[in-house]
DNA sequence: CCCCTGATTATCT
DNA sequence: GATAATCAGGGGC
């Protein structure tokens, strides 16, 4: 049976996240693309700045979700990773819908969307699972609950999507080739990479 | 396919 | 007042 560590950097924990199954309710995703945000040590993390405002709840103790409201409009969910104090995260960016697909699709509320785009993207992984605010701080186990991937799961990393600072970094990772993963955007504000 | 833009609010300057 | 860990929709190629 094997394990999962969230008390270590979130970098080190995403290859075990990615595979596992996340359930709330009647929805059951497989995670398949998470970013690493690594604290006090990451200039594109809330909480480079200190354990103030939202970014609090990454300060606690790891094993629980931190979940924000990004753009004014969407929800997006972090596990919450290292030792209490340390407030790495992983942003969890797209899953594969493997139950409760239809109250996946009323939450979305687009109609003829094809399954593999139904949690693909941070807010729209957010809206299928039914965030509200009041999420923000919840423990797995509970409401929520993580299971470990059921086998080796094939894992890749590149730059992170939609950040400004610290863009190149390689803390993204996804499982290659699964449909469920969101498309990479360079943010617009990113510096040019050399081509 | 690509690039651009509006929506909407917590947080920061 | 400005920015942001996004998304959907519109226009161009």
């Amino acid at each position: 049976m094997p394990t999962l560590d969230l008390a270590q950097r979130a970098d080190l924990v995403a290859p075990q996240v990615l595979g596992a199954e996340l359930c709330r309710g009647d929805v059951r995703l497989r995670i398949t693309e998470v970013e690493a945000y690594l604290g006090l040590d990451d200039p594109a993390s809330h909480a480079f700045r200190g354990p103030r405002g939202r970014a609090a709840t990454m300060f606690g103790p790891p094993g629980h979700l931190y979940v924000y409201l990004s753009y004014g409009v969407h929800l997006a969910a972090n596990i919450v990773c290292s030792p209490a104090g340390e407030a790495s995260a992983l942003l969890l960016r797209a899953g594969q819908v493997l139950d409760g697909e239809g109250l996946a699709r009323e939450r979305r509320g687009r109609p003829g969307l094809p399954a593999a785009r139904l949690a693909s993207g941070p807010g729209n992984l957010g809206r299928v699972l039914g965030l509200s605010l009041a999420d923000d701080g919840a423990a797995l186990g509970d409401e929520f609950v993580l299971t470990p991937a059921r086998g080796p799961v094939e894992v890749v990393c590149g730059p992170r999507v939609g950040i400004s600072q610290a863009a190149d970094w390689p803390l993204r990772f996804w499982i290659p080739g699964d449909e469920t993963v969101s498309a990479y955007r360079r943010s617009a504000r990113a510096p040019r990479g050399d081509s």
